[in-house]
DNA sequence: CGGTATCCATTTGGATACTG
DNA sequence: CAGTATCCAAATGGATACCG
């Protein structure tokens, strides 16, 4: 385990801190999407985001705005247009963000099949186990 | 943008699914200090993750053995030893959560200036505006 | 179009107590 | 040691309605 290795298992507060805002689904999406689109409008968002609920979706893009990592640009036009795009540190993100989009996509079969191997096991052993265990107390 | 892209910009549900379970803050804490510590008992696991309850660090790590991204041996002792480690699947996913953690190491200060600054904008607009637009209907 | 405000059901997760 | 069980407060987040 190098130095760095050891100040990273130590200070878990940094990376707490860091997941607790973007460690969230809708932040990834956000930060995902905006990686590829460079930059795009709020319903085009919401849109390419399945199942956001726009309250979640201003209340993801805020904190991301609030955090330094996306910006908000309004134009005064009717109707009102507003464009969200990654700043400089949104972009740093990318890399881990898409690396991980990437590992989804590769290896959600995977955890699919884990999951009904294991349910199914669970499934086995409370079948077979229906005799409770009888004991005197005393 | 490639195909590649967007096949992962359409297809969300596989990402989203995938961060349903391992996007969450004590998930990616427990994959990477086991992705350090190789395999490291339950008590250990505990006292390296700054925070977490009992509850939630057995249920984080059901969840991720069902997922197939966690291994879970017990030794028949008295008293009982249970081992946590990575499966090859797990293992997988230490690139994508070591670069995060990396990034947060890195980042973590400028995401708390960045807080900073927009806080006190948000602060100097609220009391910049006192007074109320008063207009009539009808 | 791009929000905000409010309500309310569900989920989350800590605290505590108990068990093999 | 490594859990499980229960309770309950707080956070989460969808639905809905309204606004500039």
């Amino acid at each position: 385990m190098s130095l760095k290795d050891t100040a990273q298992a130590s200070n878990c507060t940094a990376m707490s801190d860091v997941l607790n805002r973007i460690g969230d689904k809708w932040s990834v999406m956000v930060v995902g999407i905006l990686s590829r689109s460079g930059t795009i409008r709020f319903n085009e968002l919401k849109r390419s985001i399945n199942g956001v609920s726009q309250r979640m979706l201003t209340l993801t893009l805020r904190n991301l705005e609030r955090d330094g990592l996306v910006t908000r640009t309004i134009y005064p036009e009717v109707p009102p247009r507003v464009e969200y795009g990654l700043t400089e540190l949104g972009k740093t993100l990318t890399g881990p963000i898409n690396s991980l989009w990437d590992w989804s996509a590769e290896h959600h079969g995977s955890i699919i099949d884990a999951r009904s191997i294991y349910d199914d096991r669970q499934t086995a052993v409370a079948a077979e186990a229906p005799r409770k265990i009888a004991y005197a107390r005393g």
